[in-house]
DNA sequence: TGGCCGCTTTGATCCATGTCAATACGATAA
DNA sequence: TTATCGTATTGACATGGATCAAAGCGGCCA
């Protein structure tokens, strides 16, 4: 999509196996938010056409970015927050002392960069994991925009709350949960993400390395890998490397309820 | 404060020892959020006069709560965010299986029930911890006036955001630092929260009990204790069941930046 | 095609924190 | 004052995950 400015799912950079049966309304042809494939997920939900036109024109831009590629770093200064259009990110926070954490992942359609509003500077790195490409939303072209369209300004506030709900689970799974049972919350979530995107609940490639996972997750990387090996073995899911197959999904699941006590 | 209409700090039931100077800023008379000592911590920093005056007739409605009293769950619909008045509340999540987690605690100042914004419905419970007093801040009514208030619009935004950047801290500390670490970054919080508020940065009162820190720094409430009685045999802090008196606040802060590896 | 390099897997061992249990403390009420 | 109950402290022991180390695997580039 990025190359063409023509955009479908199926051109998508993320290259995902088992693309299966994408719902009709999730492709779109077009460019721009009004066109744009992530409708639900975004800022755009419930806008009427001539609302739709107005944030298109404050959406405009775009920035791609390569593997690796920063869009943007811990202290720098907050303009803009990104709704990703294709691809995968990661955050991450870098402490003095080296050790770092992986505080979320993000894919299409979700929303990067809000952490810098409190302070006007961003206070973790986002990193592509992927070639990816967002649209850039400045900020307070936002904040003008949505106080003229209500619906705007609560599908914005809905983004945000969101992400603190995603955080308050994180934080459960960070305080409360084992190995096992962290990995299986990770796996199920990455299923109903890539699902609610129209592709393969059952089998999926991940971006981020083991020691990424093992960040996020609180868990050093050997130890997510031995969990990998594990659900392996049980049948639970089929690895090779990063391509992963859920063969049971129930039984993930029965893993995050049943803590041992 | 509740009691009698009229405000200031040294009223609240928040009984704090060491009550130290407060700025004289700090220190107000009337009700209402255009006198209120929590400005700017709150929503109404920047305000002018006119849009004070909006603000108040929007907030008027105000709520006491008992200690152990819910001031909403998990569950409940979600009609209105609140400003904590006075005294201390946490928030927790239970899953399922009984384990739950304190997601956080808050007090005088600090915003609470953004969590339901999103889904319309409260994802936490928020319980006070000690006799307290909240500002009902009906969320439909808030976004209108925001749309009106750009000032209140963008607090607004600030608002959510620190809670997002001071959730990634916790998942950082959850995430990546040993048990002693987690409880100086907790008693370093609460000091510098204490002292923002005009209290004294070297001695206070718990609200929560060994169980309830435990939950929120992932520990449990033994090896808070253990924590605890380290830090005092080490000299860094006098603790006398609740009540905490930082002895050496640079030592403290040391056990932050010197993990072992 | 071969060699390098980053990532992953697997094994052996160690240690921080959890678990279980006993006791102490402090507030409250009788 | 004493009994009671929730909370906190402390000790002994168990264990899950970290750490250290050594191969394996696969992709990429020369």
């Amino acid at each position: 999509m990025d190359q063409s400015g023509q955009s479908t799912e199926r051109e998508s950079e993320t290259e995902l196996p088992n693309k299966s049966a994408v719902p009709v309304s999730l492709v779109a042809i077009k460019a721009a938010c009004s066109q744009c494939s992530l409708h639900e997920l975004c800022l755009s939900e419930g806008l009427s056409k001539e609302e739709l036109a107005k944030l298109d024109s404050l959406v405009g831009a775009r920035r791609k970015l390569k593997r690796q590629q920063n869009l943007y770093r811990a202290g720098d200064p907050f303009e803009a927050i990104y709704a990703v259009r294709t691809g995968f990110f990661k955050t991450d926070i870098l402490l003095e002392d080296g050790r770092d954490q992986v505080t979320g992942f993000q894919m299409a359609g979700e929303i990067l960069g809000m952490d810098g509003i409190g302070t006007e500077v961003h206070s973790c790195n986002a990193v592509a994991l992927e070639d990816s490409e967002v649209c850039i939303i400045p900020f307070s072209q936002l904040e003008q925009l949505s106080r003229e369209i209500k619906t705007l300004q609560h599908n914005f506030h809905k983004v945000m709350s969101r992400e603190l709900v995603r955080d308050q689970g994180l934080m459960m799974l960070l305080g409360t949960m084992r190995a096992e049972e962290r990995l299986a919350a990770f796996l199920l979530n990455m299923s109903q993400r890539f699902t609610s995107r129209g592709y393969s609940a059952a089998e999926f490639h991940l971006r981020m390395t083991r020691e990424e996972i093992g960040s996020y997750l609180g868990l050093k990387l050997e130890t997510v890998s031995r969990a990998f090996s594990r659900f392996q073995e049980e049948g639970l899911i089929a690895v090779q490397q990063k391509h992963i197959r859920i063969l049971d999904g129930a039984g993930l699941k029965k893993l995050l309820n049943h803590q041992p006590r």
